[in-house]
DNA sequence: GGCACATTGTGAACAAGAGAACAAGGTCGG
DNA sequence: CCGACCTTGTTCTCTTGTTCACAATGTGCC
């Protein structure tokens, strides 16, 4: 489920207010979905609750960051770096929430042997031997759609199983790994696209007005 | 529908390959989705296929774009110039596709006013004045999560209705708005539960398989 | 100890989306 | 000019996910 991290960020945040136990409600309006949602989530990870009470939140929080696998770090490498993955490897989001940049991996050899952000950037072909060697347990490709899918092939087959995918290509992956996808430039199109809509409709509010009416007038 | 934009890329690859004429089927293996969901997407912009031939690769782009609203340039400011902000201020990727940066905007007075990326950095409080100045179509948040929230509002205020958040929160907007978020944080937290799940998966075989066996020679 | 109240957990209706199958309609070869 | 073939556009079915509604159940008060 896509939803028990938004969950645990808000139980991280009503924990942090010196709430001890929430109710689905709460907790619904909080992370903005439906009520029943959230309890429907929360049971399928078993029943934590208390009827009329609520849920006990450290309690929540524990149950959820195992079974959504935070009570370890997970190494991550970067593969790819140029402008995105460069900005992703300074972002210091990821090392905070148990994601630790573990790796700098790109093909190009002239940036291979270089420093960035305390990393030495490594050549795509020693991709086996990192895994092995610092236990990298994701990869993140941030590399030229064009170069995406071997770069994809190459983690699977260096025994990586969970890729996050910023190129702006259809990448695809064997049944046994993950794949999730971030295309920046398709969520801008479908503002735009969203932008498009509502722009021309009060342009074209107008026009049809006008037309319905000489649509009238006509019958 | 967000799978338009993935169909609009997908054409402009086939385009450069100097193809004129594809069909769903081929266009649904290039774009990783099933040939009848193609069909019925397309449908939805009007009939531009011939049967027993395809879609005229040129003709379909030009529809596309229309209905997407790429035929003109959004401005996009981005609020924050934090790692993240930095980041996506300096991936060129926005500007190629028709949503160049016009504005860096912050609410720390000791940014405002430096220069960064070839922009000077703005204060949030210009936020309507830029807007009206620069033609401001798409606000990015890219501040930390406390902000998030104030900032989406005062862009919608300003007249900003597209909005795309970066900031780990949740963040409402009113109706006449859109909001799209992409959170890393959680595209990771999801890896490592099915990473979770799948490394479990192996230890838990064992672990099951002897309770299995126990249970069988209890019985 | 029992009763009213609050809240969970779940079953059942409902809506949305995906996929498969088929009819309509156009193209190309003869 | 006609027929076989190919591909679209659409309908129908099925699955998936969401929402509603209610029974089960624990708490605190009297």
């Amino acid at each position: 489920m896509a939803r028990l991290p938004v969950y645990l960020r808000t139980l991280l945040d009503v924990q942090t207010d010196g709430v001890t136990t929430v109710s689905s409600e709460r907790l619904a309006e909080l992370a903005g979905v439906n009520a029943a949602k959230v309890r429907k989530d929360l049971s399928y990870l078993g029943s934590f609750g208390t009827r009329g009470v609520g849920y006990d939140v450290d309690h929540l929080l524990v149950q959820m960051s195992r079974e959504l696998g935070l009570t370890r770090d997970w190494p991550v490498a970067i593969v790819g770096v140029g402008n995105l993955g460069a900005a992703l490897a300074n972002y210091g989001g990821f090392g905070d929430r148990g994601f630790p940049v573990a790796a700098l991996i790109d093909a190009d050899p002239t940036k291979v042997g270089t420093t960035f952000g305390g990393h030495t950037i490594r050549h795509l072909d020693d991709l086996p031997a990192l895994v092995d060697e610092l236990g990298i347990a994701i990869g993140i490709i941030a590399t030229p759609a064009a170069g995406a899918q071997e770069v994809a092939d190459r983690l699977v087959a260096a025994g990586v199983t969970s890729i996050l995918n910023f190129a702006p290509a259809v990448v695809t992956v064997p049944e046994q790994a993950t794949l999730r996808k971030v295309d920046l430039a398709l969520e801008l199109q479908v503002l735009s696209f969203y932008g498009q809509r509502d722009s021309i409709g009060s342009a074209l509010r107008e026009e049809l007005g006008v037309a319905a009416a000489a649509k009238n007038s006509g019958a």
